[in-house]
DNA sequence: GTACAGCTTGCAATAAAGTACCATCTAGCA
DNA sequence: TGCTAGATGGTACTTTATTGCAAGCTGTAC
């Protein structure tokens, strides 16, 4: 019953085999980082999880936790996620799967639906894009904010 | 054969109906920034369309150009694009169309199919979102990028 | 276990993107 | 034409992200 647990040490294989792959050193930084973004699910900034990251290991720096994501995300361990906002969002989850963000609060909730994966993706647009994937962005209003 | 400017004329009056509907003053300098965004097609960011609008509009300041867009994404005449960069792109394209970025030079091109439109919209998702619209995002590479 | 090479980190400085404040100016209206 | 609310310009500042470099750590060879 603690998927989260079991996510974390999925996570955690992926980024030693991803850093093995590409010949890069395993450490406590990369793995503490990596373990405060898989724990949650509300895709924080870097500097949300730079505030996580330093209760648990003092002294790691703030530019650290910035060039970890972006290697993570580098290695394919961890993904940006597309979002209207002027800041980098984050997500551990590398299966496709779609989001809904509050137009209000910013908040940003994922979708597994099947129902969304079924979109026929083309291998090429009229503009000449290769295809890599796609991802499904919902905008609305959250409980919260219906007030 | 000239869409652009046709294109152009239609978001110039949907400027007037908006400014009227929220008392808001027509200046020359919305005027200027709506226009230089309609008659592209790439997304620029605030900055991006500072730097166009200077030429012909002199002494607009950066700050203008901010606000102006802020203001134009609040009365619905231009959207801001959910985009994985750490900066706001602006579209003056407001009906239902999807985007395909290039993962790695960041170019959004639009993608206008009905094909992509027929998705279910749920009345509520799992999470009690109201939904009120959606968006595709497809990532891939550009002609450019596959050199 | 020790030593070495090279990657990584921390820190400080800098850049890029966006926001706040306030005096001045302008659009819209009487 | 003159008035007033709202908008702009300019500056300062904040937030988010990046760069350069010395010191430190990881992984490997012995």
């Amino acid at each position: 019953m603690n998927s989260i647990a079991t996510f974390k040490t999925e996570k955690l294989r992926h980024l030693e085999e991803g850093c093995r792959r590409n010949g890069l050193a395993m450490t406590v930084q990369r793995r503490v980082v990596l373990d405060a973004l898989a724990e949650r699910t509300d895709h924080p900034s870097a500097d949300q999880l730079y505030d996580a990251v330093r209760g648990r290991l003092r002294g790691i720096s703030r530019t650290t936790v910035y060039r970890v994501l972006e290697t993570l995300v580098g290695i394919g361990v961890v993904q940006k996620i597309s979002n209207p906002e002027s800041k980098a969002r984050y997500d551990a989850d590398t299966v496709r799967h779609h989001h809904i963000h509050c137009i209000h609060c910013q908040k940003i909730h994922d979708i597994h639906n099947p129902a969304f994966d079924q979109i026929q993706l083309p291998t090429e647009t009229e503009a000449g894009f290769t295809m890599i994937d796609y991802s499904i962005n919902f905008s609305g209003i959250c409980p919260d904010c219906r007030s």
